[in-house]
RNA sequence: GGGCGAGUGGUGGAAUGGCAGACACGUGGGACUUAAAAUCCCAUGGCUGAAUAAGCCGUGUGGGUUCGACUCCCACCUCGCCCACCA
């Protein structure tokens, strides 16, 4: 019992110790080279379980890593303060969101403590607070004077039931995730960010981020769904107008058959106007407006659609093809308006079907013979075009570029690139969040704040019941205002803005958290971005990072930054998963820290959470396989305290010593190398625990020999050797286990803290010394293995192998065919 | 429907063309103890075998490349994640 270390003293004193002396405060004037180790800044919810703290121990692992190897190293951290829960615990719960928010980001940075999480606290940084939001609300004006922020109409999700509009997340298979009602979609005037007009740099840019994951840039480039093809026209028959429709398949437009039209597009209004069949259309496009959004887009909903009663012109052949209104077509892609190829399009294949639609083969399947009235499905490949006029015989392929450029210099259509990327919706018609800084006046219209009387700052009066509309619609002394153009009567905007605004650019504030004149200083920015290093989940891979990367560029454009991209490198661990699913207060399957760092200490939360597998993975969270840290640590700390009490052997014996420092080369090796490549934090811990095995078995035989030798020294015990293997065990395990290091470190005999001593360096020549194991195969298999010093020629190695007496008994009668020789590694005899 | 990732002992995982199962968890046995816990030591992929002799099999399935494949290629199966009527 004596001998278990005691955590909970040790955890308090180094982390007051922390706490005091500022450890991982930022040196502004230091020489050193800077790395900028960023943490996505979490949402401050009610407390954090083992499966938050994987995020966090990462990140403290690779600042201190980072700090030892010489690096002056930024790790801030802040709170996405504003958002949803907050106020929803508002009205379940009469709390204000100002004071629950403000709790939560005390006890959550009592747990980031407790686990022995350093930040430099001194650039805190908070989006609900006024200081910040203030420049959020300056974001908004610099993107409204830039021209890219817009007010138009468009849906929202609205929840009849709750009378208030949803984020999508709030929607759960097309139904409100608090009361379960259906969702509906519901029009409303919003403000829009034009991320559209930087849709091919996002792409472009992409090919700069060389340490991102391939599959989150992928998950980008799917996001923003650039396709090429062309806006091809058709007139409508009767009427001065023509339709345009998007597709990616010109080479089939002789296979155009019929038209359809998004039930949305506006030219549906016209034709019902005057139409017979107008009672008819308007029947199906309310029941088309009963469909919940989520069933159409996901094709829940069967294609149903009803004849215009108009015809179109296909503008290459002049013939008249009927013109169709679906559900199946969005109507906020392309057009909203598609040309329908049932021979060559599985979706107009089944809506042809369904309708008794005519069909039209242009493309020869080389497999087989398309017959029109035989086909059961759409022939999606390629082929030779037939029934395609002067294209008959080009290849689809070549035909698409052809009937493109054709038609192009025919008037008939236009060569274009489409994106699947929309404007961002910003605006949120909720309280908890930065009101949006535009004034409505009768006289001027919209008119922005101006920059000098930023912030607007929020009430904090204010009435939680759900209605429908912004809370702040009900707040007199908020919305009654002067018109900043002409002086009269105006009235505020009442909807706040999405909370993906603030932390689009919180990564700037952390430079001149204090600055009062500016968003951020440009020098310090400068300086210190892009990111080194951001760490955060892979749920982000899609919004807050195409967000932050949209703002860096319009900042960079408008020459506030000097850097095309945020994050230089980035890290998405994987989630921590308990029966079977994601660790969450709703799942009721979370494991607290607070017992666990209770019990076993802080410092075998962080190893275990580090060793339970690979951390971009999910990982399966296992309470009995924390005891595993926990043995380990104590085994580190008897071993030093062995050593601290002059209770170890003296390592005298040769061959012992130079396993020792061999070992520990190796180990510093790995370990080095595993965290400056992608994070390999399991199988460094793994390869400390083998050099701390090492240690042990040497002791014990260096004490065997002791005794069979009679030898003995008490008092008087040279422990370099032993000495230098505990210190390189201590330091490597420093950043993942820093309280019980930092106390072996002190007691072995060093003043300054632990993460001040430089990290170690390994010696190639002393892994290069002695023998290495080389491996006999006979036809590939493993046979023998032999020991031989390192470079050895091939010749000594096929002597050495052919003389092996386990490898003669093999060969006995067997004609050797040839031998491959791989020198410092194998021998592989092959038999005819 | 598309994209991405994964599949290895009882479990988490290691090995990225060269000794499969490092390091742990668990389990079994032993030591210590009046006893238990803790700790320490030993064993631990499967099969044949008295064996710590020897051998065979073995990384989702089937094929291929190679002197040699968990690793590379082709096809398939299963699971997970992201996107999804995007014309």
């Amino acid at each position: 019992m004596e001998d278990r270390y005691p955590h909970r003293e040790i955890e308090k004193k180094w982390q007051e110790f922390w706490q005091k002396s500022k450890l991982m405060k930022m040196a502004p004037s230091s020489a050193k080279p800077k790395f900028y180790c960023l943490m996505m800044f979490p949402y401050p919810s009610a407390s954090l379980h083992v499966g938050h703290g994987r995020n966090y121990i990462i990140g403290d692992a690779v600042a201190r890593f980072m700090k030892m190897r010489g690096y002056n190293v930024l790790a801030p951290m802040g709170w996405d303060a504003f958002g949803l829960p907050a106020e929803n615990a508002a009205i379940k719960n009469n709390v204000h969101p100002k004071d629950s928010t403000a709790n939560n980001i005390k006890k959550m940075k009592s747990q980031l403590y407790e686990w022995g999480v350093l930040y430099d606290w001194g650039r805190e940084i908070s989006s609900s607070n006024p200081d910040y939001y203030k420049w959020t609300q300056w974001l908004f004006l610099k993107l409204y004077h830039k021209g890219l922020t817009y007010k138009k109409e468009a849906s929202v999700n609205w929840c009849p039931g709750c009378r208030t509009v949803l984020a999508n997340e709030q929607v759960i298979n097309g139904a409100c995730e608090r009361c379960a009602s259906q969702v509906k979609q519901k029009k409303l005037k919003q403000w829009f960010f034009k991320i559209t007009d930087y849709a091919q740099r996002l792409l472009d840019d992409l090919e700069l981020l060389k340490e991102w994951p391939e599959r989150v840039k992928i998950m980008q480039r799917n996001w923003i769904g650039r396709s090429e093809g062309s806006f091809i026209d058709f007139k409508v028959e009767g009427m001065n107008k023509t339709l345009s429709c998007f597709t990616t398949r010109p080479d089939t437009i002789f296979g155009a058959t019929y038209m359809v039209l998004a039930p949305e597009h506006p030219f549906v209004g016209e034709i019902i106007k005057g139409s017979p069949e107008k009672v008819r259309i308007n029947d199906f496009l309310e029941k088309i407006k009963g469909q919940s959004s989520f069933d159409r887009q996901f094709g829940q909903v069967e294609k149903e659609g009803i004849f215009s009663g108009r015809y179109v012109i296909n503008p290459v052949n002049n013939e008249k093809i009927p013109l169709w209104i679906a559900n199946y077509v969005l109507f906020e892609y392309g057009t909203g308006a598609v040309m329908a190829v049932p021979a060559h399009d599985q979706r107009d294949f089944e809506f042809g079907n369904k309708y008794n639609l005519s069909l039209q083969v242009v493309i020869d399947d080389p497999g087989c013979d398309l017959e029109a009235s035989s086909m059961s499905c759409a022939f999606e490949g390629e082929g030779e075009l037939v029934n395609s006029a002067r294209f008959n015989g080009t290849g689809s392929k070549e035909a698409k570029e052809e009937i493109a450029l054709w038609m192009q210099k025919n008037n008939m259509g236009k060569k274009t690139i489409n994106y699947k990327l929309r404007d961002w919706l910003i605006s949120r018609q909720r309280y908890w969040g930065a009101p949006i800084p535009i004034v409505y006046c009768d006289k001027c219209g919209i008119v922005p704040v101006k920059e000098e009387n930023l912030p607007v700052e929020l009430p904090h009066s204010i009435e939680f019941r759900p209605s429908g509309v912004s809370p702040l619609q009900d707040n007199k002394d908020f919305i009654n205002t002067a018109c900043p153009a002409c002086g009269g009567p105006a009235r505020r905007e009442v909807d706040t803005m999405d909370t993906f605004v603030d932390s689009s650019w919180y990564y700037l504030r952390f430079l001149s958290p204090d600055n009062a004149e500016k968003a951020f200083d440009v020098e310090m920015v400068n300086k210190w971005l892009p990111v080194d290093q951001y760490i955060g989940g892979v749920e982000h891979a899609i919004l807050h990072l195409l967000y932050s990367r949209f703002i860096t560029k319009v900042f960079c454009d408008m020459g506030f930054v000097g850097f095309k991209e945020p994050f230089e490198r980035l890290f998405t661990q994987g989630m921590i998963i308990k029966d079977g699913a994601k660790m969450s207060k709703s799942k009721g399957n979370v494991v607290s820290p607070d017992k666990l760092i209770a019990d076993y200490g802080a410092d075998t939360v962080r190893v275990y959470t580090l060793f339970i597998g690979p951390p971009e993975k999910d990982a399966e969270w296992n309470d009995r396989a924390v005891e595993g840290a926990w043995r380990f640590l104590n085994k580190v700390w008897k071993t030093a305290g062995s050593l601290l009490k002059s209770a170890a052997p003296e390592i005298r014996d040769e061959k012992l010593i130079k396993r020792l420092k061999k070992k520990s080369n190796e180990v510093i090796k790995k370990v080095t190398l595993d965290m400056e490549g992608s994070f390999h934090f399991n199988t460094a811990i793994s390869s400390i625990m083998e050099l701390v095995n090492e240690i042990k078995s040497v002791m014990d035989k260096q004490a065997k020999i002791d005794i069979e030798s009679g030898y003995s020294n008490e008092g008087k015990k040279d422990y370099k050797n032993l000495k230098a293997a505990v210190e390189s065990t201590v330091i490597l395990l420093s950043p993942f286990a820093p309280h019980i290091t930092e106390e072996l470190w002190q007691a072995l005999g060093n003043k300054a803290s632990i993460f001040e001593k430089k990290w170690p360096e390994y010696d190639e020549l002393i892994l290069k010394e002695g023998f290495i194991p080389v491996i006999i195969q006979i036809n590939g298999k493993l046979r023998s293995k032999i020991e031989l010093a390192r470079g050895s020629d091939e010749a000594s190695l096929k002597t050495a192998a052919l003389n092996d007496e386990k490898i003669k008994s093999y060969l006995k009668g067997k004609e050797i065919k040839k031998i491959i020789v791989i020198p410092d590694k194998l021998v592989n005899i092959v038999l005819v």
